[in-house]
DNA sequence: GTCTATAATGAGATAGAC
DNA sequence: GTCTATCTCATTATAGAC
């Protein structure tokens, strides 16, 4: 991989990580640093401003994965509905594996932060934004009309954002695929 | 009020206030001493096993609330659709004011310790379940179909988690509105 | 750009007096 | 049941050498 070159890069990927999964304030610089591998004297030369200059690029870092693997599937599948219940699928079938829960959220961070810290809630917002614009766009695309369109982009965007929240603490993706199962009611052209 | 009537009580509820908005991890005990007048001395006494058992205690505290609030609503209003959309609607009133938007979720300290506490993940899934029974006891009581019933309870806990997560980042009641709209078509019995 | 050392603060937790 | 004092540890952050 592309491990090393790019010692800010490195951090910024962790910090993603970790902020992710264990939450901005339960997550320690220590630890970003121990598991970036990065050269502990590096943090504050790459961020000056400390841990919440280095949560804001971790964010908007996570946005662009999430953001992009939204857009592969609307992009590939053309019928909105499909397109839709194949992202969550994938979300889903994340949390059912092994692997630690990543790319899929940021709501914990976007909680932690939403009352202490509007550098970081305003980043969060931007990034539900851009999800519920990508739902939108879809919709409108497929025939929808636009007041509808931008109503059910951001619904699709909480239903899914509350789907992963209970699938997380059930531990089971099942709780996203009901909300899957129910996107056929919702959005009729 | 009851105030100091009772030191323990009056920790757990102050805890319960201070995790649901500021997090587990981003709140310290010495805040929740300060905030709530208890006695200094007397958090160790009362929680002999620290801030996980009172953690746990506010959860389930915290977790009351939650279930009471939505209860009321559907024991007063007899069609699902109109309950449900008037308990959406009460908490989106609670975030467009500009009190302290308590007694509606516990996503935050579920996100943050569903991998680092068993104990605190697993009183967050129970209050989860529970709300989502209450829904779909109403609407097997309004006549639909116990399997439909079942797994549209949890769908609208999930979307109202949702909607509340994104009301809270925006500062609007809005998005839970949205949530609120959609409930007709969802709901057909 | 990175290192080490360390400051400064606050955290959770404990012991023993009252 | 409560108080005070304190312990230990981890935290964010800084300073200055290399």
């Amino acid at each position: 991989m592309n491990n090393k070159i790019n010692t800010k890069e490195n951090l910024i990927e962790t910090a993603a990580k970790l902020f992710e999964t264990k939450g901005y304030y339960g997550t320690g610089l220590n630890e970003i640093l121990a598991e970036s591998g990065a050269p502990k004297g590096s943090l504050y030369y790459h961020f000056p401003k400390g841990k919440e200059q280095l949560a804001l690029e971790a964010i908007y870092s996570e946005g662009k994965k999430i953001k992009s693997n939204v857009q592969t599937h609307l992009q590939n599948i053309e019928h909105p509905i499909e397109a839709i219940v194949s992202i969550i699928e994938s979300i889903a079938a994340v949390i059912d594996s092994d692997e630690k829960s990543e790319d899929m959220t940021i709501s914990l961070i976007a909680l932690e932060t939403y009352l202490t810290s509007d550098i970081l809630r305003n980043a969060c917002l931007e990034i539900y934004t851009s999800l519920e614009n990508l739902y939108s766009e879809k919709l409108i695309k497929s025939g929808m009309n636009k007041e509808n369109a931008i109503k059910l982009g951001c619904v699709i965007s909480e239903m899914i954002e509350g789907g992963i929240v209970y699938s997380l603490v059930k531990k089971s993706g099942n709780p996203l695929r009901l909300i899957a199962e129910q996107m056929p009611k919702l959005l009729i052209i």
